[in-house]
DNA sequence: TCATTAATCGCAC
DNA sequence: GTGCGATTAATGA
């Protein structure tokens, strides 16, 4: 019975290599809380999936957008370089999530960089597929919608954390933001970054990261073994920087 | 194990 | 707060 439908499904209806969004576990991306939708479902046979090896680079700022990545499994930072060479990261990204949006519509070139941080498979839908699919339903296209506005937001968040809060709080705002996607396994946050790269996304260098986490691995805020950390209170840590903000707010 | 790479510290600016 | 160079710790081939 499975394998006559496997077969069904190979014979015209397999995407082009890889997992079928319809048995994809990835419950929060946005193709599969569509896919009882006819025209997204129709759309998700028409992807490509793509294996990225931990540290492989598979979009370059100015290069021309063809599609946009939805990621399968593994984890990504998306970053901007700015003046001279020093790295500014948008965000870390994990399954479910989307990449290169940005680029989507109108842009012709990524302002953007991804890398991925694990061995990562994408699932990569072409440009024009997708603009068919979001002209044909609504509710996907919404959703993606809803989607933007999110990004929006948090983008406007982060301009005020780097204008406004002092280089402590920014760290801390990364650390709490970085464990908030990935949470925490075993104590130790599910992720493992550098400090360079926490250095570059809460914009500063990484020797201050260096001395900032010491300082709060004194005050017993985090535990930190090499480039695994973990926050043992997160509500303790959160006052660390939301008892500054109501000054800044008010 | 040894070699490479990352983290840390001290110091000058 | 930032940036450089030396030292030390961690990682992985």
């Amino acid at each position: 019975m499975q394998l006559n439908t496997e077969n069904i499904q190979r014979s015209h209806r397999m995407p082009i290599s890889g997992v079928l969004c319809t048995t994809c576990e990835n419950v929060e991306c946005l193709m599969k809380k569509n896919i009882a939708s006819s025209v997204v479902s129709e759309f998700s046979y028409k992807k490509t999936d793509l294996n990225c090896k931990k540290g492989q680079q598979f979009i370059m700022e100015g290069a021309p957008v063809n599609g946009l990545f939805f990621i399968l499994k593994g984890k990504v930072k998306v970053f901007r370089t700015g003046i001279n060479g020093r790295e500014q990261i948008v965000r870390f990204a994990k399954e479910g999530e989307i990449i290169g949006h940005r680029g989507f519509g109108t842009e012709e070139y990524y302002s953007i960089s991804a890398i991925a941080l694990e061995n990562t498979t994408l699932c990569y839908f072409s440009k024009n597929l997708l603009q068919e699919a979001l002209k044909k339903d609504a509710t996907f296209t919404y959703d993606l919608m809803l989607f933007y506005a999110d990004e929006l937001n948090r983008s406007e968040a982060k301009v005020k954390s780097i204008s406004q809060m002092t280089v402590r709080e920014r760290v801390i705002d990364t650390l709490l933001y970085v464990s908030r996607k990935f949470g925490q396994v075993n104590g130790y946050i599910d992720l493992q970054l550098s400090r360079k790269e926490y250095a570059d996304y809460a914009g500063t260098t990484e020797e201050q990261v260096i001395r900032i986490l010491s300082v709060l691995k004194k005050e017993n805020l985090i535990i930190a073994k090499g480039k695994r950390i973990g926050i043992p209170d997160v509500q303790l840590f959160k006052r660390e920087i939301s008892e500054h903000n109501f000054y800044l707010d008010t």
